[in-house]
RNA sequence: GGAGGGGUGGCCGAGUGGUUGAAGGCGACGGUCUUGAAAACCGUUGAAUGAAAGUUCCGCAGGUUCGAAUCCUGUCCCCUCCGCCA
């Protein structure tokens, strides 16, 4: 959520702000409940301040056995009178909430103008797109050929944007796994293992809900959802918690879950593989900085996430999301993309974020500078370190060999038994 | 799933309708004392909103009442016992 202050105090600005965004804000909703919200409240305070006081009245009346029965009267027209105005109260906070929910963060200033991906910039490259003496198959050729992703079957007892991995394909995904979550713990960050549900009020916490139910899968049988990404049950360890040691920030956790999504409006993309699918593998990063820290800390989450691609000698490229591109609950985006060598294309394997205080206002995520400090907002940030099944369409492609194997990266080797081809 | 108990400030823990945002203790912070520390003593010590006065918050949401942390209902969470179960 927005912070409101700012947005009463410097309208014209966050205006202008959001408008980078080119998506309809209905802000005029948003004002005239704020200003109908305020001035109904402070009627109300008005009224319980009278009624308080004339409350203490007859508390003493009655401790003295003197006779209050006069003031119980005049009381009982006002507690009816407040009654009304509280109702009210309640249904424009209500709505007023409903209208700022929706309000997707403010672009950091220095995210470029743009309305779509056309318009992001690519800001580094790694490593050389290989050049193959062969024709290249796509993952899809190769993970069949060689048995290890079976697609059909998958389909049959699911359906389809589903897969199953087989042998070493599902050996090659564990692997990646344990390889991502060493990495990333020797690099500082806490390995958790969360929840794969959660409820409404965690996904509203991180900007999921109200407005994109219908990305998520809701549990039949219980107030859950699965969850999209571990950004949720992550950023949500600390919601409505005061961390009081300063220490303590950054904190950094790493954690891998699967991930489910609808991907309602997304037919007929992807359709081919494991590009796009309704549950898939994920190593998350998510931290927790200071707001004077978060722009350093996502040049360093998005750093580490690369590393794994180095590591793996991936070829990607980092790309800077422009402002008309940002999702809901970002302030400032890199996509961290690999190259796919049957699409000739690189494709995004990670997102990493800063959200500012956006998801950290709406979930209750605070800090202290010190014991007597004021609590204040932290800055959350995450960025997938990585996705793990198209970090396999990633190996599969760029490590094929003319026979059809493929190479696998020498750190996973010893995951692997010491295997050296799939 | 059945039966019972409980959710109060950083923590423990009083509080069953009337100055209780909340006793007491612990912890923390500041001070006195001390060469320093400990002990002792004194003081301070939740959050939101507001310029302030003030208002709100005793898991959450309703209800009863002139008035609710206190009574009633629902709900969530925790604990104990039984059943079931990886």
């Amino acid at each position: 959520m927005l912070d409101l202050k700012l947005f009463r105090k410097e309208r014209e600005k966050v205006i202008k702000a959001l408008a980078r965004r080119h998506v309809d804000v209905d802000f005029n909703t948003l004002f005239a409940l704020e200003e109908r919200l305020r001035a109904e409240l402070s009627e109300l305070e008005k009224m319980r301040r009278e009624m308080n006081g004339a409350s203490a009245e007859i508390g003493r009346l009655v401790r003295e056995k003197k006779d209050a029965s006069y003031a119980k009267v005049a009381m009982k027209q006002l507690s009816t009178n407040i009654d009304v105005v509280e109702a009210s109260v309640k249904d424009f906070k209500a709505r007023f909430s409903e209208a700022a929910l929706v309000i997707p963060n403010i672009p950091d200033e220095s995210v470029p103008d743009g309305e779509s991906e056309a318009d992001n910039k690519v800001v580094r490259t790694w490593g050389e797109p290989p050049v193959f003496d062969f024709e290249p198959k796509t993952h899809v050729e190769l993970g069949e050929t060689l048995g290890i992703l079976d697609f059909k079957r998958a389909a049959k007892m699911s359906g389809a944007r589903f897969v199953l991995y087989r042998g070493t394909g599902a050996r090659l995904e564990r692997s990646l796994i344990s390889f991502m979550l060493n990495v990333h713990t020797a690099g500082g960050y806490e390995e958790v293992l969360p929840p794969f549900m959660v409820n409404r009020k965690s996904m509203t916490g991180t900007g999921q809900l109200p407005k994109f139910e219908e990305d998520l899968f809701k549990v039949e049988g219980g107030d859950y959802y699965l969850i999209p990404t571990a950004e949720v049950p992550i950023t949500n360890i600390y919601a409505d918690e005061i961390i009081d040691d300063v220490q303590k920030l950054p904190v950094r956790m790493c954690a891998y879950t699967p991930c489910f999504r609808r991907e309602a409006g997304s037919y007929g993309k992807d359709t081919a593989g494991i590009i796009r699918q309704h549950q898939f593998n994920k190593v998350e990063l998510v931290k927790l900085a200071k707001p004077e820290d978060s722009t350093a800390e996502l040049e360093s989450l998005t750093a580490d996430a690369e590393s794994i691609l180095q590591k793996l000698d991936l070829p990607y490229r980092v790309v800077e999301l422009c402002a008309g591109d940002l999702g809901f609950a970002a302030a400032k985006t890199y996509d961290i993309e690999v190259w796919i060598p049957s699409q000739k294309k690189y494709r995004e394997i990670s997102s990493c974020s800063s959200f500012t205080d956006f998801q950290a206002r709406r979930a209750g995520i605070r800090f202290k500078r010190d014991k007597k400090a004021k609590p204040e907002l932290v800055h959350t940030l995450n960025g997938s370190g990585l996705a793990i099944g198209r970090t396999v369409v990633a190996i599969l492609e760029n490590f094929q060999r003319a026979d059809g194997s493929v190479s696998i990266p020498e750190p996973l080797r010893r995951y692997m038994n010491d295997r050296e081809f799939l």
